[in-house]
DNA sequence: GGATTTTGTGTTATCGGTAACATACGATAG
DNA sequence: CTATCGTATGTTACCGATAACACAAAATCC
């Protein structure tokens, strides 16, 4: 099985190949009719264009390299959804991978992505190795690092502060007249989001006088429904006066409201529970969860957009200045952190 | 910024380029220290092999397209997780796009895709267009249908009968005693998933001889938990004496369930409730959503080891035999759907 | 009406590797 | 001691497209 090639349209058109490949592009100057006969020959030959080919000719591949942690995850499938959306309609092909929150695993993918040559690296913070940035500083692409604003960022960003964010969603249950709160989430002290949300919290907590020392930490993540409900009941038992919970995410949060209603604990009345990400179902558990709204959607969206601008800005002697690009985050004030009446 | 080439570590070592190609792949025959004093110096220069213009000489792209109805959605998160994870290994890269449900997307990622010159494609079955479909058996590769098992196959396949599955579990309904049983799902007739567990669920009901209108239309695909929530509530006002429901995914099961809890309706004792799926969800919610078991992440890995099989066999005369690989479902009974004492 | 520009198309080289074949040389066999 | 072979390496061609430059014919200018 011969795939059609430019060449074949050539010939059967009785141009060049360099004539056929300037009437299927947009590009050149070329006679209407000619460019008509050629895109009809194209198409009853069924000829597929081979971008590979065309992309190693031109020296752009075509290609972005995108490293989640995990695709199991609403944030991360709306980042890749975002992502794919505005770089699909530019041509450019998205290449996925997914770390499994494993920093060997990142390594590893962005080496081998690199190997595709891409014209842009986008990677979800977290505290990579040496290997990994010097990877990417010397790959000599845009990086754009996401859901952060890293101390030292390896290029551009389009994230928030996942600490000030905590802190706000903790200040709100300290306004709420809370006093015992805790939280659960990631032990792990690297430089990753769940940790800078702890940070936040324990910002928050301090700055207020109250007990900093509520931290219930589960196993590294992913942190879904299950360990939120298991770390739950573990934290009732051990400071069984606790009178608030913030939850790292809120697949967490909701294994944390499951726990309470297990146990007939009352929530919001004995204990408040908040999650963070606005995920479906902090909007459908009963009750709702309060959380930090993020827009997964926005972040890959904005990210795309910088990535197109970047590429198309290549006239620049040596790196384009870094962006920082901000997302919005809110509080969304829901039935689970209530005042008790 | 020079990238670093074959010729210059050639160069470097004082050999030629093809002994330098050779020694950084296990083939060829190459003297041990050679090899040895080549790859030491790719390592010095930093050397990034580059796959594009490999695969472009070879002739094997090392890309395998895979798409996926949603990315937000633990079924396919997983599928793709899967994947990654067997083809990675074997030097092969996935190349995930998400249709959004949509079949003219999915018919412009198959064609964008296929420009990319992949070694296999997996898609997600659903009722594909025409061109789709050519333009799929005229790419001379191998094509995998995943999570049904398609009436009029493209290619291989690996997954299930989601209308026994389903049937299954609306007889576990029957076989607790209800008799007014209704389903929550897509109304869409084509060839889809969901209009397959319809199917299912009307198998079972006709054949106990019940009700068979009971079917709630919910907006097209992605049906999210506040859909289900929604679709409960209509169902239930239309047909008030409804004593369980099927529902065509977890998420919106669990939509339904909390629908009950706001308006007081013991779930399971006034109505059973089931999904499919087994989320996360449908284990830590209380009570927990009995559900049709089916690892996404074993479909994903059985497509993957397929492809790596099939990919190796190319010896053969004319395309291998048509292979369908099944994956195995089970029954998860539990608490919205226990007998009522 | 000849000079200049514009337009449409062709030619050549090349992107960074690898397949296929060629070759030099030491080892082994007879 | 020569014929044969296997091992290690080099040479050449090419994968399918495009960039850069060349060039003839038509259009425009003064």
């Amino acid at each position: 099985m011969q795939r059609i090639k430019m060449a074949d349209i050539a010939r059967a058109a009785g141009v060049s190949t360099m004539t056929v490949s300037r009437a299927l592009r947009q590009d050149g100057r070329i006679a209407p009719e000619t460019r008509r006969k050629i895109q009809r020959i194209a198409r009853d030959l069924g000829y597929v264009p081979d971008r590979i080919a065309a992309g190693f000719s031109s020296r752009k591949s075509g290609f972005v390299g995108v490293l989640v942690p995990s695709l199991n995850n609403t944030h991360f499938a709306e980042t890749a959804a975002g992502l794919q959306n505005g770089l699909h309609p530019a041509g450019l092909q998205m290449l996925l991978g997914y770390t499994n929150y494993e920093k060997a695993q990142a390594e590893q993918l962005i080496e081998t992505m690199l190997e595709r040559r891409p014209e842009a690296m986008v990677v979800t913070y977290d505290d990579h190795t040496q290997r990994a940035r010097r990877l990417l500083v010397e790959a000599g692409i845009p990086v754009i690092e996401i859901w952060e604003v890293p101390p030292k960022p390896i290029g551009h960003v389009v994230g928030f502060s996942n600490r000030s964010s905590a802190a706000a969603m903790t200040q709100h249950l300290i306004e709420l007249g809370r006093c015992k709160i805790g939280f659960i989430g990631e032990a792990n002290d690297a430089g990753t989001r769940g940790a800078q949300r702890r940070r936040g919290f324990l910002d928050a907590v301090r700055a207020a006088g109250l007990d900093d020392s509520r931290l219930f930490a589960t196993a590294p993540p992913p942190i879904g429904m299950m360990q939120g409900r298991d770390a739950m009941a573990a934290l009732l038992e051990r400071w069984p006066d606790t009178d608030a919970v913030l939850c790292v995410s809120d697949p967490c949060a909701y294994g944390a409201v499951s726990a309470c209603q297990l146990a007939g604990i009352g929530v919001p009345d004995r204990v408040a529970i908040a999650g963070f990400g606005n995920f479906e179902i902090s909007l459908c558990s009963v009750p709702a969860i309060s959380t930090v709204a993020i827009s997964g959607l926005a972040i890959g969206a904005e990210a795309a957009s910088l990535i197109l601008r970047l590429l198309s800005a290549e006239g620049r002697t040596g790196a384009a200045p870094r962006e920082t690009i901000l997302v919005d985050t809110g509080i969304e004030i829901r039935g689970s952190t209530s005042p008790i009446d």
